[in-house]
DNA sequence: TGTGAATTACCTATCAGTAGATAGGTAAGC
DNA sequence: GCTTACCTATCTACTGATAGGTAATTCACA
């Protein structure tokens, strides 16, 4: 792997762990092995490395969730492999969603970073609405209501299970979202 | 009101707008009017101001919340009351909640300040169960699910209304809770 | 095919600014 | 005289960022 993608590799995981503000140039460049000068010649700005950081994690994020309208493939194992794909971030990886810490600290982030971390949370609407509406007795209205609620409560539930140390409270808090 | 209770809202203003690591003592002082030594007399480290901070919030959310087993109010009511009173803190406010802010960086912060966000949402979840186990039909496995996903909902409603800069994003994702 | 210019990917050294924290002083009030 | 609530001054550590240098690779073209 080159130290590039070993710097964006190394910062996601910072922010998802500490926060945008919870990590610096020196400690990415330590980890991965480099001066933090050789950091800012990959990126000039802390902004600069957060927005593509972002953004790889947007794409990495929706190609894993893969085609929302897939035939073979029911609407609720959709929205099953939606949620196991939060599980395995905050209890196997043990760390927050990117954009849900980013977006916790939105106010404080740079412009190209905040615009990012939109990004994300419209693409995963985007991709809920397509698999909501493949429901039975689920109008366009009731699929983007649904849409909102899954991505809030999966968000909020991993902040719950890593505030509580308990794995458990991210089971329970989402549990309402498949059985809906 | 005293400059230490300025200090004290001061702070949880900044925390609740860029989170623990997006403010300072000499940003608290200047606001306020006063020099960082002297926040420094009242709150010796800054781990010190985040938890009383902390503390003063989860007492002033959870009394404006009040008696969970009041008989003149149905349980109806009081989900409403409280998703009413995140959503003036996000709507009204315009920030996130102190809370769901420090949950999100919960692995940046000094023990004393974890400590006391676990328990804003150990009682925010006792709250809950307390209110949904007064409603017809809701066993106790129930009542705590509700419970677990009403706080998770509503956490990550505001991260979606603020990320998105759009508050309709708020009473779009927590408007499964109300009809569940 | 050989060669010089460019480009890439790092480096050392350093900057001004800010972080949290401390020592020690002062003026007011009980 | 002790306590409270501030102050000035200062510390060390760290922040993001820049200037300028170097070795290795790539590439255009005679």
């Amino acid at each position: 792997m080159s130290k590039l993608e070993e710097i964006i590799e190394t910062a996601e995981a910072m922010i998802r762990e500490r926060g945008y503000n919870g990590f610096s140039f020196r400690e990415i460049a330590d980890a991965v092995g480099v001066k933090s000068a050789s950091v800012h010649y990959h990126f000039p700005t802390k902004g600069d490395l957060g927005a593509v950081v972002a953004r790889a994690y947007t794409e990495k994020f929706l190609s894993a969730l893969g085609d929302p309208e897939a035939m073979g493939i029911t609407p609720k194992k959709q929205i099953e492999r939606y949620i196991e794909a939060c599980r395995y971030a905050v209890i196997k990886q043990r760390k927050m969603c990117l954009c849900g810490m980013l977006g916790a600290e939105v106010a404080a982030l740079p412009d190209e970073v905040a615009r990012e971390t939109k990004i994300f949370f419209e693409k995963n609407i985007e991709w809920l609405v397509k698999v909501y509406a493949r429901m039975a007795n689920v109008g366009a209205a009731g699929a983007h209501r649904r849409a909102y609620g899954a991505v809030a409560t999966v968000e909020g539930a991993m902040i719950l299970a890593r505030s509580l140390k308990d794995p458990d409270a991210f089971e329970k808090a989402v549990k309402q979202i498949a059985t809906s």
